[in-house]
DNA sequence: GTAACTACTAACCTTTTGTATAGTGGTTAC
DNA sequence: GTAACCACTATACAAAAGGTTAGTAGTTAC
């Protein structure tokens, strides 16, 4: 048994089907490459267009640009203008942008976790004659 | 301040690019639309390519085999050959993808809250006059 | 004898995603 | 006076992801 027994004993046919379509209806609001990363982006506060861009990095003012409107349009992130010389805008998170943090904290621990042992294997990979 | 403070506390500029490092590097590993959903059906046991394939739905032959070698080069899943006729083979999940425990629950609890809401506002859209 | 099952793979095509470059119109810094 | 910043948008193109169809070689069920 590979799978410890508490992950496996949830799953009846029924539930992973139903968890299946979960996982489905949540990858279909928040998959692909960026969504995440620009909400965690916005965690540490409203950030501006070309902010954005800088901190999340790897990212064009076009894609960046489709993002924002999808997550706006779901009711992730609210946009500001403020009118001034020159015009600003902002993003800011809303109270349902609140909602994934369970799933970030998670995320972002498993990454952390899967970081060390890549390095890890890395390491081994040189010290040990393939 | 849309986002509860809890969220947000955490969040100094450089924890924002770790978060967002460690967030990148997860969706580098279990990114995509298809390698959650097959870890997720295999938590209900092993399963054959065939019916991995009837089971997630909506995934081609092609795509699956193509997941499958990469999650099994990733060291999330495991092929096992039967020798018969016809030749069988299943996949299991390794105990490394037992580590995505806290995450697939994360993401699936959002999922079905996030689908509720989605129901709901389609209910308040048929009631309500535009 | 033909259809369905086993686990794929090859070839080709479409869709999605992303990049690069240039441009808008005005303001500020050197 | 020219370069940089603001927040994008348009255009054109390239790359990645995914879908469709057909086919392998053998076995079982009707």
């Amino acid at each position: 048994m590979a799978v410890p027994e508490s992950m496996r004993a949830i799953h009846t046919p029924e539930q992973c089907k139903a968890h299946l379509m979960f996982i489905g209806d949540a990858l279909y609001a928040i998959g692909g490459k960026w969504k995440l990363r620009i909400i965690v982006a916005l965690l540490s506060g409203n950030k501006r267009f070309n902010e954005l861009q800088r901190l999340i990095g790897g990212i064009s003012a076009k894609v960046l640009s489709a993002e924002l409107k999808e997550l706006e349009g779901n009711g992730f992130i609210r946009r500001q203008v403020f009118t001034g010389t020159p015009v600003t805008v902002d993003y800011e998170l809303t109270e349902y942008a609140g909602t994934l943090t369970e799933v970030l904290e998670s995320l972002g621990r498993w990454g952390e976790m899967h970081r060390q042992n890549v390095k890890q294997s890395m390491k081994e990979q040189k010290g040990v004659a393939v």
